[in-house]
DNA sequence: GACCAGGCACATC
DNA sequence: GATGTGCATGGT
């Protein structure tokens, strides 16, 4: 099939803009990206209302709070401890390095943010796109399981794609542009949530009529 | 009671 | 470089 713009131009028709990252600020849109790593959004949304309760979700507290009590907040999102781990090292290096200013952050040129993201302990290529794209504002595509599949069952790659070069397949196929990519990667989360898990409606999909 | 969820690091060969 | 494993709760 080779037009990947059709396929968001049919979930955005059928589904309307996502409106992502369901965050009310970046630095809880960073910290959320680190809480959904292998894990359903539902229990993500507990954890930050846990930190929300607490008012704790700002670097200071969660930098300066007792490993124990980071994890028994974070608990409903998994990996409770390996994720405490991760957010106070990604918040006291923005901190450090920035001293917790979004603005400062976004000064970096685009490549060595990225590298300096990857380089953190916890952060790996999704979760260091996504803050690029959605607190950053980069333009930059997020590959991510939905994506995987939806590119592999539609044959645009094989089994074996690597996460760069499904990076790079989506970015030479669609105008660089930070909004589309923003709501293309929520759509294509949207539509695998809703089509493509436990007892898959794949018969009943958007996209069906573009499978090879 | 399996199986999976908007990954990542690390160990071993 | 490729493959395997631990991390953990909560919903189907």
């Amino acid at each position: 099939m080779g037009d990947l713009e059709a396929y968001y131009q049919i979930l955005l028709d059928r589904f309307g803009h996502q409106n992502w990252w369901p965050a009310e600020s970046p630095f809880e849109m960073m910290i959320g990206a680190i809480l959904t790593q292998n894990t359903a959004w539902t229990g993500v949304e507990k954890a930050i209302s846990n930190l929300k309760k607490e008012n704790v979700l700002n670097p200071r507290s969660l930098a300066n709070l007792e490993p124990e009590k980071v994890a028994a907040l974070i608990r409903p999102a998994g990996y409770f401890n390996q994720k405490t781990k991760r957010i106070q090292a990604f918040t006291r290096w923005f901190l450090e390095r920035f001293e917790g200013k979004i603005e400062w952050m976004q000064d970096v040129p685009f490549l060595e943010m990225r590298e300096e993201l990857l380089a953190l302990n916890g952060i790996g290529p999704e979760t260091a796109d996504s803050i690029l794209l959605y607190a950053l504002k980069h333009t930059t595509f997020v590959i991510d399981t939905y994506t995987y599949r939806m590119l592999h069952r539609h044959g645009f790659i094989g089994e074996e794609s690597s996460y760069e070069e499904m990076k790079n397949l989506m970015e030479e196929q669609l105008p660089k542009e930070e909004p589309l990519y923003n709501d293309f990667h929520a759509q294509i989360v949207n539509v695998g949530k809703e089509y493509c898990r436990k007892k898959p409606k794949c018969e009943e999909c958007p996209l069906k009529s573009l499978l090879p």
